[in-house]
DNA sequence: GCCCAGGTATAAA
DNA sequence: TTTATACATGGG
C-alpha cells in the first residue's frame, strides 16, 4: 500500500482487499451512505467523504497525521486480509465462494458505544429502519458536525427518559438503549477494561445489559472492540454452518456473528439459494 | 390485514 | 436446557 498526501486529502494506492461499497454496505456499520459514487460517513466528530476507482482510494479533507492516528486503524489497514481471505477460502467450498464475492470487506474498528447502541437498535429490525432510527438519535441528541450530527455520548443518553427517546421511534428497544447508556456512563461497562479482558468474560459483561444477547455482544466484540481473536476459524465455520441451516434452525441463526456472518450475509444476498438448503 | 426485519426477555414445556 | 411468543414500528 502506498500512502500519498494530496492537496485534497489522502490517496491510497496499490491496496488489496479493500472495497468501499462492500465494506460499508455489509451490515457492520450504519452511518455511511453512497451518493453519486462518493461515500459519505460520520465517524466520531467528523463528517468524511471517500471515493474509489480502479487506481486509488481517496479520503477527502484529512491530514496525514489524522490518517496515521485514526483512519489507518479504523480501516484495519495493518491487517493482511489477503492472506486471511485466502486461508479461509481453502477451508471449504462454501467459504471459497463467499470469499470470492466479499474479499473487499474490511472489519471496521468503530466506536464501542456507538456499536453497542447501534446493534441494540438492530434487533428484530431491518437495515433501512435501523439507519433511520440511528440517524434520528443523532439528530435529536448528538452534536452538530457540519450539516450532520455526531453520535450522542452514553453520558448524554443516560440522562434521558423513555419519553425523551420516543421521537426516535425505536419501539421496545428504547429501554435497552437507556440501560446500556447508564451502564456505560457509570462504568459498570468499561470498554477500556473489556478490550483487555478475555473474550468470554467480555461477552458475559456485555450481556449484563438488558437487550444484549450473544448476537449484539459479538458484534460489539468484533466491530467495536476489534477482538478478532473472538472469531477463530472453527467458530467462523460454525457460524457459517448455522447460517447455512438458517431455514431449519432460526434460533441458531440468531447467534451467528463475525466475519463468517459478513461473508455469508453478503454472499447470500446475491445467492439466496444458499439459504434454501 | 398479514408477514417480516441481521434478537432478546420471558414463560412454559 | 430447549422451545414458543411478545415486542414497537414501518415497509412490502
Amino acid at each position: 500500500m502506498k500512502i500519498i498526501k494530496t492537496k485534497n486529502g489522502i490517496s491510497l494506492k496499490h491496496i488489496t482487499n479493500f472495497d468501499l461499497s462492500q465494506t460499508f454496505d455489509c451490515g457492520q456499520c450504519f452511518r455511511w451512505e453512497k451518493i453519486n459514487d462518493k461515500h459519505h460517513g460520520i465517524v466520531h466528530d467528523k463528517s468524511i467523504v471517500m471515493f474509489q476507482d480502479e487506481n486509488e482510494i481517496l479520503i477527502e479533507n484529512i491530514s496525514l497525521s489524522e490518517f496515521k492516528n485514526f483512519w489507518f486503524d479504523y480501516f484495519d489497514l495493518g491487517t493482511d486480509y489477503k492472506k486471511i481471505g485466502e486461508d479461509l477460502a481453502e477451508t471449504s467450498s462454501t467459504l471459497a465462494k463467499a470469499h470470492e464475492q466479499c474479499k473487499g470487506i474490511r472489519i471496521l474498528k468503530q466506536d464501542p458505544w456507538e456499536t453497542l447502541c447501534s446493534f441494540i437498535i438492530s434487533q428484530n429490525n431491518n437495515i433501512p429502519r435501523i439507519k433511520k432510527i440511528i440517524s434520528s438519535l443523532c439528530f435529536h441528541f448528538g452534536n452538530k458536525v457540519g450539516k450532520d450530527f455526531s453520535f450522542p455520548s452514553a453520558e448524554k443518553i443516560s440522562t434521558l427518559s423513555l419519553e425523551d427517546l420516543s421521537p426516535i421511534k425505536s419501539g421496545f428497544r428504547a429501554k435497552y438503549i437507556l440501560d446500556a447508556a447508564r451502564k456505560v456512563a457509570n462504568k459498570q461497562i468499561n470498554f477500556e477494561t473489556l478490550s483487555n479482558t478475555d473474550v468470554v468474560s467480555a461477552r458475559n459483561s456485555l450481556m449484563e445489559i438488558k437487550g444484549v444477547g450473544p448476537k449484539v455482544a459479538d458484534c460489539v466484540l468484533l466491530y467495536g472492540l476489534h477482538k478478532l481473536e473472538a472469531f477463530p476459524i472453527d467458530v467462523w465455520m460454525k457460524r457459517v454452518m448455522e447460517t447455512f441451516f438458517y431455514k431449519k434452525s432460526p434460533q441458531m441463526f440468531g447467534s451467528y456473528a463475525g466475519v463468517a456472518q459478513q461473508y455469508l450475509y453478503h454472499y447470500s444476498r446475491t445467492n439466496p439459494e444458499i439459504l434454501k438448503i
